[in-house]
DNA sequence: CTGAAAGCGCTTACAG
DNA sequence: CTGAAAGCGCTTACAG
């Protein structure tokens, strides 16, 4: 925290101590007639109090302007009914005492935009930002504003997502919560899951289904002559996830057995560490299908510095469609997501609870979305 | 939009039309002593209203409990001072009437987290999501709640700012305004603009200057023998961007004429496009400097399929960092930000300015932050 | 053109 | 354990 080019610039460390810095003042600041000078002084503040730490009213500025607070409602939405003079009075005494509207409020009498939330894992990871470019084009086009929660970086899930709760009118991404402690956090409110891991979330979901396409993707594999398919998992070890099955199922339905390997991340690096393994346990595969397309990136490295060329001597397929699959060498063959389908049906449901246009909060609406198989270099 | 699988699905379009689904009854719906019937049936509903159309309020639940709101409020809240039997029967109340308090109201008097608008150009574009990560990050640890604004999904990006500006406690991103017009849309609003095209931003900002790095990578360069260098530049044809002029003059100080070509935007097409370019005009540029990291991706794939050989035919050197530069084959050396010096420098100035440790809406307190010249593999 | 009144939905003291 | 009163900051009618 050095170089700030303001000579005015704080010293020392942050500007906040952790604490909330609360949008207005929590209370106990009771109406009391404009007597601007009682000042919270918690922070500190030798000099220049140029931003006010008391939160400014309406009637701070109506009493600094010499007019009521109906007359600043009109001078700062640029109402009509006003003079000129009144207008400028106003809107000068507004920007020397630094004041801004409570959205509170405003929101109490207006009924400000619905807002959303949206969580996610870890937006370092690029299946997430698609996830939530998908969602934040369809909740813009329905009204609505996205509060981003990315579980990341919270010490408290739990704390995240019921200050969440608070926060929005509806809730959308991925939970990851037990059904009872779902239902309790989000209480009344509507809940969408995008690829829940239970197969009966307590709310609405988007369900991801990538068994056709891994039908596809098996025949592929199969018709290429690859004799020892391998499945790079993330999973517990004696449970392979539901993609996992999917494979397996589809190339034992061609009269093969798909290896399951298992890491425990999705991964580059997963994909790295697992494809290692396979190397040495496996030295004859051939064809390898990933827990996702980050798992496939580390695979394919991992395979370059093993001396094997992609696709020719082993074939690599992932899952989820990412825009960077189509950036590397090879291409990445994957089971592409609909990403668009997937944020406008999670959208659509959010808001159909929301306005009552469906069930409500505690129904089980799901919309399905699959996957396609999408053939480039690396298969 | 079509498997639905629940039975109750809505039939036909989005259940919203456009018009912007209001979070709670905008009004004239004076208080009237919880006369539930009174429902508006403009989505003409025909079975079941489960989810109610009028706005449930903690009147409505204390009438039908028999209790008065505030018992209701002990009764949401988990306070004390209540019987578990009363509690049971304002909960279900709720519950049956799907009651959700209004954050509105309650903000009024709690004073809810302080919430930041980020501002970017297009979550598809990786930059945006590493930077929006890094905010995200900062922003949690200070207790602020974050609402992304993408404004690739709007038509009116005037319209998008100025809602924003309603909904939030302060502005951080890509804001590309006019001074006047930023100060008339954020009027009071604490904002910091990321990376600003006037050297002279209207308030906060934080800084980015490639310079000191670019001197790095120049000098890198030179020793590696490269004799005609280039710089594909997002910009217009006679208006050399910053990081340009600070290639062009760095390779100036080693005494070789940088060319500069212009491309109309930073994407991996631009790249390839601007590439081609270079190939027919400068036939034996052995040294590429891009304007940023999707561009270099670009020129790499497009001297890749001209049958060049990266980085012994031609070096490519990108500029910003991001993950996937260390994914690609080869890896892209690069001048790397600081992501996550800039979010927290971004989130550090904003909630100085709001909280008031820092000087203010209207101040000019700036950051800066510089790159770092990162070798990989193509250059 | 301007202001007094009423109300948005909620919570916090304060009485009982 | 429960309720009547007051207030959070704003806007919308309604008078003048």
């Amino acid at each position: 925290l050095t170089n700030w080019s303001d000579p005015l610039a704080w010293a020392g460390q942050s500007p906040y101590d952790g604490a909330v810095p609360a949008a207005e003042q929590p209370r106990n600041a009771r109406r009391q007639a404009a007597t601007p000078s009682r000042v919270a002084l918690s922070q500190a503040k030798p000099d220049k109090p140029r931003s006010p730490a008391r939160h400014i009213t309406i009637n701070d500025v109506g009493a600094a302007a010499g007019v009521s607070r109906q007359t600043v409602t009109r001078a700062m939405n640029a109402m009509d009914g006003i003079s000129a003079t009144t207008r400028e009075r106003v809107l000068s005494a507004a920007q020397e005492l630094g004041y801004r509207p409570s959205r509170f409020g405003r929101g109490l009498v207006k009924g400000g935009h619905a807002t959303l939330g949206l969580v996610i894992e870890d937006l370092a990871n690029p299946y997430y930002p698609e996830l939530a470019s998908a969602v934040l084009g369809s909740a813009t086009a329905a009204g609505w504003n996205v509060i981003l929660a990315d579980d990341r970086h919270t010490p408290d899930r739990h704390q995240l997502l019921s200050d969440l709760a608070l926060q929005v009118d509806g809730v959308v991404g991925y939970l990851k919560l037990p059904p009872a402690k779902q239902r309790s956090i989000f209480r009344g409110l509507p809940v969408v899951e995008i690829d829940p891991p239970d197969p009966q979330p307590p709310q609405g979901a988007v369900m991801l289904d990538p068994a056709p396409a891994m039908v596809d993707a098996a025949r592929h594999l199969f018709e290429r002559g690859v004799q020892r398919p391998v499945m790079i998992d993330r999973s517990a070890p004696g449970r392979p996830s539901r993609r996992a099955c999917a494979f397996i199922n589809a190339m034992a339905a061609l009269g093969l057995r798909a290896v399951p390997i298992h890491v425990p991340g999705d991964s580059i690096d997963d994909g790295l560490a697992g494809t290692r393994h396979m190397l040495r346990d496996i030295p004859d595969a051939d064809g390898v299908m990933t827990f996702n397309d980050l798992v496939a990136l580390g695979a394919i490295r991992a395979l370059r510095d093993a001396g094997r060329v992609v696709p020719d001597d082993v074939r690599v397929i992932g899952i989820d469609g990412l825009r960077i699959g189509a950036v590397v060498t090879p291409t990445l063959t994957t089971l592409a997501l609909d990403m668009h389908d997937v944020g406008r049906a999670a959208v659509d449901l959010v808001v159909g609870m929301a306005t009552g246009s469906l069930p409500g909060a505690g129904a089980r609406v799901q919309y399905h979305s699959q996957h396609q198989f999408l053939v480039r270099e690396s298969a």
